[in-house]
DNA sequence: TCGAGATACGAAGCATACTTCGTATTTTAC
DNA sequence: GTAAAATACGAAGTATGCTTCGTATCTCGA
C-alpha cells in the first residue's frame, strides 16, 4: 500500500491521483473519442453508436437485435433503442421476422447504406484522429494492448456470455 | 484508402472490423472497467463516477460544484446530479456559500470520509485490475500514453476550456 | 453606482448503458 | 405431443453524459 507519514508522524493515505488511474483516463479517453467522432461526423447527426450499428449491419445484411447487440457488445435494450432511432430516420428496417416471431430483423435501408458510405472517411478519421498524439509505433502497440485486454474478458460480459 | 476488387472487379471499401476501431475499443475498455469496479465495491452501492467525487472532495476539503466537475472531467449538470445523489445518501453535504450565494459548498459528511476509507482498497484493485492482463511494463507504457493522449485535449473541453 | 458581462446553478430533453421483470414464441426433452 | 427451458423482445427504472435555455448572483468598469 502507498502510505506516507505526515508531520505528525501518522499514518495516512497518499491520494492515487485521479490523472493516474486507468479507469479514469479510459473515462477520458471516451470522452475524447465521442467528441472527435462529433466533430467529424456531427453534420451527418450520427454517434459513434450508431456507425458502429450501420457497420455492422453493412456485414450482416440481415440481423436480428440480439445478434447486433453482440456484434457490437452493447445491451440488448439499449442496442433496441438505438435500433428504433435509426428506424425513425428511415436508415434502418426492422420487420418482424416470419420464421421466428419473437425476432425482428434489421437492415439498411437504401438510405442508410447510402449515409453509411458517405460518413465512412470522417468516421475513419474520427478514429485515427483519437490516437494521432502517438507515435505510429504506439498506435500500434496502444491497439494492440487495448485488444488483448478485451479479448481477456470477450468470455464474461453481455455479448458473448457463455460461460456465466 | 483500404480498398479491394471483388471478383467481378469492382471497387469496394474493405470493412474495417470493429474490434480494430479505437474507439470502439475504447468504450469497451470503458465497460470492462466499470464491470470490474461494480464487481470489487458493488456491495458499497458506488459508482465509479460517485468514488471520483469522493475522492476528489477529500482533497479539497471544501468545493463548489463548478470546481469538482473541472476536477474529475464531467459536465457541470452531470456533477450537479450524483452529489445530489450522494447527498440523498448523507455522504455529502451541499451548502449555499454565505459569501457567494449562487454556490454550493460541497463537502464529505463523517459518512462519506467513512465509506471512502472503507471502498479504498477495493477502489484501487479495481483500477489495477483493468490492466491486469499487461505486463508491469506495459501497464507503465499503457498509461502514460492514455495521460499523453488526454493531456493533449485537455485544452479543449469543458474542464478547462480557456481557448474556445 | 449602475449596468454589462461573467458566473454558478437548475430544469428540460436526448442518447447511451445497465438491471429487473414480464410476455410471446420457439425449441427441446420426455 | 406436450410441458419445461430457452430465446427475443418490450417496459420501466436508474445512472451517466451531453446540450440548450433560463435565472439568480456577483464583479468590474465607466
Amino acid at each position: 500500500m502507498r502510505k506516507a507519514k505526515n508531520r505528525r508522524g501518522e499514518t495516512r493515505h497518499r491520494p492515487w491521483p485521479l490523472s493516474q488511474r486507468p479507469g479514469f483516463l479510459i473515462r477520458r479517453l471516451h470522452q475524447i473519442h465521442v467528441a472527435l467522432f462529433q466533430e467529424a461526423c456531427g453534420e451527418f447527426e450520427i454517434t459513434p453508436l450508431q456507425y458502429s450499428l450501420l457497420s455492422a449491419l453493412a456485414v450482416r445484411k440481415t440481423a436480428d437485435q440480439t445478434t447486433l447487440a453482440a456484434d457490437i457488445a452493447l445491451d440488448r435494450t439499449t442496442t433496441t433503442g438505438a435500433l428504433k432511432r435509426l428506424a425513425a430516420r428511415n436508415f434502418v428496417e426492422r420487420a418482424v421476422d416470419d420464421e421466428d416471431r419473437r425476432a425482428r430483423l434489421c437492415k439498411l435501408t437504401p438510405a442508410g447504406a447510402a449515409l453509411l458510405a458517405k460518413i465512412e472517411a470522417s468516421a475513419r478519421a474520427a478514429h485515427r484522429a483519437t490516437l494521432d498524439n502517438l507515435s505510429e509505433r504506439e498506435q500500434a502497440a496502444f491497439v494492440d494492448m487495448m485488444q488483448r485486454i478485451v479479448a481477456a474478458h470477450s468470455n464474461r460480459d453481455s455479448a458473448t456470455a457463455i460461460f456465466d
